[in-house]
DNA sequence: TAGATTGTTAATCGATTAACAATC
DNA sequence: TAGATTGTTAATCGATTAACAATC
């Protein structure tokens, strides 16, 4: 699906994690109001912007106090679905399916790793953490009886868009990609990327294009 | 730095890399030439767009046969650094650092991994692949001897800032922000997010709104 | 030639920023 | 009260899409 219906503008959705992370620090450290001034400086954006997007979340600033960092961090996490738990399985137990599965941070923000697949017989049955690698046939059972949501895809590029038809048939609502190429998937499904390569060739750009640029 | 000094648009450059990803398949599959539409309708994007952002390369179509996918591809790879090596260190030898220590890509595209550091004196000297995870007292000079132009920061957001700054400070003149927060650094310094649980956020999010939207 | 495709201009669409009345 | 801040409208800016003459 490419069009928004009625759901929130995409820039807006990828800045509401940056809000969020920012808000819990400020929690942490104590802090019960910021103002979207405050918000702006700290990730580089203008208060405009601020006060835009946290319009359309359901909560009120307070005028001379800004926003109240429990409530605000509260408004956050229920959109962005902190207070649900998403079942997710991974999909190649490489070295990044591995790290992925062992990261505490994914659970830590409501997101339930409920299996790790690989299509190397080699790799099946070695353990990962507290789960197992399973084979791929055991894939679709796990997805449905589990009602497992998403799929992230951690396989070398050449596999990628079998994994990603294997995990739409199998019937999660999302993908997120991680490998370094373009995966198809039917209307209904949703896919992320996360292609860690492409991101280092965003940068090299503009590290070089700011050398043409100002000379230096 | 925040505004484009003369560099191509930040939504061309985000999509550079799979229009190159694409060329290289075709090429491999034997493929010579390919149109705006051909490419188009793989990345899904209009032909519009493609001839716009193809525009801005170094690089003529052919009418009635499209790009030439040798061109296409070396004109991609040339604007993307893919031609020359980039230099990078490794910050964090958690299960993410070494993953991408060891991660072929990386070298593959033309990164060069020059080392990997962490602050926890345990981890320092063990080996990862084919690199000996080093103390950070260590970043300064490895960075300024081996002329390293990125930073990749895999550390647990609670240090990521720390982490940051030292690394501007040994001069780095990119970050790749792996961290699930937000780091401030110089404008002379480029930062490229690349958070999956953001990304897992966002996805939870279009995922969730999806069927507030069209009832399913 | 006829038809398909580029390259580019103009039109549309959407996001960001500016401005300011309302509010506490 | 005076001043700071929100929420929202209007203006600006930029990106995408449509259209079409030029081309092979």
């Amino acid at each position: 699906m490419t069009k928004n219906d009625g759901r929130l503008p995409n820039p807006v959705i990828r800045r509401l994690p940056k809000y969020y992370v920012r808000v819990r620090e400020l929690r942490d450290g104590g802090r019960e109001w910021i103002s979207s001034h405050g918000l702006a400086e700290d990730l580089g954006l203008t208060s405009s912007t601020v006060r835009q997007d946290l319009s359309h979340l359901d909560l009120a600033g307070v005028s001379k106090r800004g926003y109240e960092t429990r409530l605000l961090e509260a408004a956050l996490g229920h959109v962005l679905g902190a207070d649900a738990v998403h079942r997710l399985v991974i999909v190649g137990a490489g070295y990044l399916g591995c790290a992925l599965a062992l990261h505490g941070g994914l659970r830590a923000q409501g997101f339930d790793t409920c299996g790790i697949f690989d299509a190397d017989r080699e790799v099946v049955g070695t353990k990962v953490g507290s789960l197992s690698v399973r084979p791929m046939g055991a894939l679709n059972g796990v997805v449905r009886k589990k009602k497992v949501e998403v799929g992230m895809i951690a396989v070398p590029a050449a596999s990628a868009q079998e994994v990603a038809d294997k995990l739409v048939e199998a019937g999660v609502r999302g993908l997120l990609n991680l490998a370094y190429c373009h995966v198809h998937v039917p209307d209904h499904v949703e896919v992320v990327d996360a292609r860690i390569i492409a991101s280092l060739q965003q940068l090299a750009y503009v590290i070089s294009a700011k050398v043409g640029a100002d000379g230096t």
